[in-house]
Parts: structure tokens; sequence; C-alpha cells
DNA sequence: CGGCCGCTTGACTATTATCAAAGATGGTGG
DNA sequence: CCACCATCTTTGATAATAGTCAAGCGGCCG
């Protein structure tokens, strides 16, 4: 049976060992042993912290993942995000970055060691974690891309579009989209505050381009309009 | 003996032949035989282009390169420089970017294939090819936390001392630093203006941080504080 | 029902972009 | 060797996008 572990340290960074003195791979260690691997955790929790060791490389079954970074001012930084399917936490031997889930979020668990040594064992998982690095390396220049020189309708068309991209993919319509991130999040992600993040879903909504249910779910009722603007091929719309 | 290639190409991304009709490797192939690999490219030559195969792996062994992406719109932006030393076009198979020396540049070139077959063979070099990878992705996450959160001045402040941190490693003073790119690489790294990037450089000295010799030199007057600016630690100078 | 949290909206500010033009710098050819 | 031209950099004036501060709205949960 899957067990909510509620983990409790909070997102500061440069701590190696969480308030409850456990490292991340201890508190999996303590999760229900007759299910090795498989784990549900709350929302709003820590699984890594910046500089931490590897433990664990993990795949998403459901949920929502965050990746963050903190300035030493407190300024944050979203990195990325990751949804069911995606293999997290492959990369060099430290985190780079913190993770917390967003959602209840169930997570499959292969010890660091474990996964080190079948990519070594088996050549087509080596070429499968090579090709996720690559991508991944592909993601992070296109979000350098997107905010370096998008503005900040652009960046939520693009946003935005991305997961429709992702919808798509997983055989769900392109057409809406559900945001399992706060605002906060959004604004963190696309180097934008709250407040312009907000007005930008307000434009789009009285251009006629989107339509909100609950600020949560939306529904592009102009999508053409949305990927030309995320594609930074608009000459128009704040960008004359 | 060493000679000049001089690739015709302009850096029109969506192309995958040159203008000459000739690819990369066919180029290269041109080059003297009797010394294969080391190549010497003049400047302002373009390497490869975005969505080209890959065809070859270089190392830097003199000169610069600078890594870029354009926007349907004309918008540039600049994802990286390489330096002697670096390993450049690992990664997938196509091409993310478009790469183009800034001055002239020595390149020793290895055909990917012959360097696939070599990390296939030896696991060390294999580990290498891995660390170079995750390395080029850890500098993308701090690239993007530089554009996305970080003021005019931090940004530039950032990139000096990034320039200062890889002379130390080569033995060289951190004290000063050579830019061997223009104003518009710099600022298209940083996601500014050149008139920004200028107008950031004059306030850094008259404010005493730096002194300029011939708008490409730059010694640092007060790396202390230019440090304090590049992490983000900074409450006062344009961030109160 | 009330308080809390997150989202939206408003008024104002400020950093950076844009447009424009005047120095530097460097290379070429007379 | 110098003048001229092209290119790059700097500086100035103005505009605009996004940030900041502040307050109101709405849903959710105890």
């Amino acid at each position: 049976m899957l067990d909510t572990i509620t983990l409790k340290s909070p997102s500061d960074a440069a701590v190696m060992l969480r308030p409850n003195g456990l490292s991340t791979a201890q508190m999996f260690a303590t999760g229900c042993p007759h299910q090795p691997g498989l784990r549900k955790v709350a929302a709003n929790e820590t699984l890594w912290c910046e500089g931490e060791q590897r433990e664990h490389i993990f795949i998403v079954r459901s949920g929502t993942v965050c990746f963050s970074r903190m300035l030493p001012d407190g300024r944050r930084i979203v990195l990325g995000f990751a949804y069911p399917g995606d293999i997290i936490g492959i990369g060099s031997d430290f985190h780079c970055c913190d993770a917390q889930t967003l959602q209840v979020t169930r997570l499959e668990a292969i010890p660091a060691a474990a996964f080190k040594r079948a990519v070594n064992d088996d050549p087509v998982l080596g070429k499968r974690a090579a090709a996720a690095v690559n991508q991944a390396l592909d993601a992070a220049y296109h979000h350098v891309v997107v905010i370096s020189k998008l503005s900040a309708s652009e960046r939520l068309a693009s946003f935005l579009m991305g997961l429709s991209v992702r919808n798509e993919k997983h055989g769900l319509s392109p057409l809406s989209v559900l945001l399992p991130m706060r605002r906060i999040d959004i604004a963190d992600y696309l180097g934008l505050t709250i407040e312009t993040v907000s007005r930008t879903f307000t434009m789009f909504k009285n251009a006629g381009w989107i339509a909100l249910d609950q600020a949560n779910i939306v529904i592009f009722t102009d999508i053409q309009k949305l990927r030309a603007l995320a594609s930074g091929e608009c000459e128009e719309a704040h960008r004359p």
C-alpha cells in the first residue's frame, strides 16, 4: 500500500541535512519496504536540496515536481517542472537545484548507485540516460532564449504552448491545459513577477486568445495566435 | 603547415547546406590532409549552423567560439563562448545552435563517428564526455539564473567574474581579463542591449570598480565589489 | 462564519530599450 | 604615411515594458 511520506524540510538552500536530521535516502529508506521504489509524496515537500549528494534517480508516475534555485538575497528562480513519465535526478553527482512537489506525487525511486551500475551494464539504458541529459540541455537552452529575449506575453505564450504540446504528446487535447503550479512558480520560471503574469493572463483573456476557469484551467481559444507569439515571430502585439 | 580556411557561409539559421554547397564535414575534408584534425579558421566564420547534423567534435586550441541562436524575427541570443581547452560539439546528433569564431581560431576536429566509437570503447573517455555534458547543463542553468533575475550591473559583473575565474584556473591573473568578443556578443549573451552594456561598463569605471583599456581589456580595481554583485548578494547598487 | 491564502487590479516608479548622433578604432588604398 | 571609410563604442534624450507598493476579491478550510 502506498503511504504518503511527509517530509519536514523547508526549501532552505545550502543545508545538507534537513531539520529532522534525515537525508533524502534515509527518509526513503524508512518508507514501506515491501514496495521498494514506489513512493507517494505529499504536496509542497522537498525531494532534495541544491548541493546535496545525488542519492536517487526518480521516475515521476503522477503529480508535478518543481526545480528551483535561490539567490543569497532570497530571489528565487524556477528552472523547470517535471510531469508524469519524466526521469528526474540524472546528471552530475551533486544536485544543482532544489526539487519540490507541487501536488501529491507518486515517484519511483532508483538508488543512484544502482542506476549507475544499470547504465554501465545496459548500453540501451545508457543511451536513454544520455538522451535524457541532452534533452535537459536543449530545454535549458530554450529556457535561456525565452527569458533573455521574449516579452512577457511571448514568455507566457511559450510556457502555455509547451504544456499544450506535452498534452498532445500524451494523447490529450492540446486546446486546454491544467496548471498544477501557482502564479509565483510561473513567474519565477519566466523571470517575471506574479503581477505581470496575472496581468498577461488577463490580457490574453480580454484579447480572446484564452478562457480561464478557476485560474488553473486554461482553454485556448486562439491557439494560432498563441503559437505565433510563443515562437517569437510576432511583430505586433507588444513588439512593434 | 596550417592554412586558414575561409568559410563563406553567413549565420543564416535553418540552412542545412551553406551557400557554397559544402557541408562542414566536406569543408574540413578539403583542408590539408597531411595534418588531420588540426585546423586554423579565420575570425567571424561559421563552424556549424543550428539544425545541421553533427559531423565533428572540436577541441579549441586557441581563439574563441561563440554559440548563438536566432529568432524568426532576427533577435539573436548568445548561449555561450568556448575558449582554449574546451571540447565543443558534444551533445545530441543535431546542432542546437550556430557556432562562429570570434578570432582566428585553431581547432582539433574529431569526426563525430570516430568520437562516438572512442567513447564506447574507452570508459574513461566516456566519463569525460558525460562530465562535459553535465558541465554544459550546469552552465546553462547558471545562465538562466543570471538572465532571469539579475539586474544589468549584476549580469555584467557575473560575466566578468566568470572570465576572471577562468583566468585564475589557467594560471593567469584574475585581476584583469581580455574580452575577445564585441559588445553586441556580450549584450546578446546577457539579454541586454549594447547600449546598456556600454553604459554599465562606464558606470563600473566611474564607480572605481574597473579600469578600461581599449574597451577590450578590463582591469578589476574592486574585485570584491564585483564578486558580491555577481553572486546577487548586493542590496544596494541598483537594487535597494 | 471567519480567516488565510492566492489571484487580480490599480496607481505609480524605475530600469532598460529605442532612437539618434557623436567619438574611437582599425584597416585599406592612394 | 596619411586620409578616408567602415565598424564599433559611447553618450544623450525619450519611451515603454515590467516592477513595486497597495488594496480588493474570491475560494477553501478549519
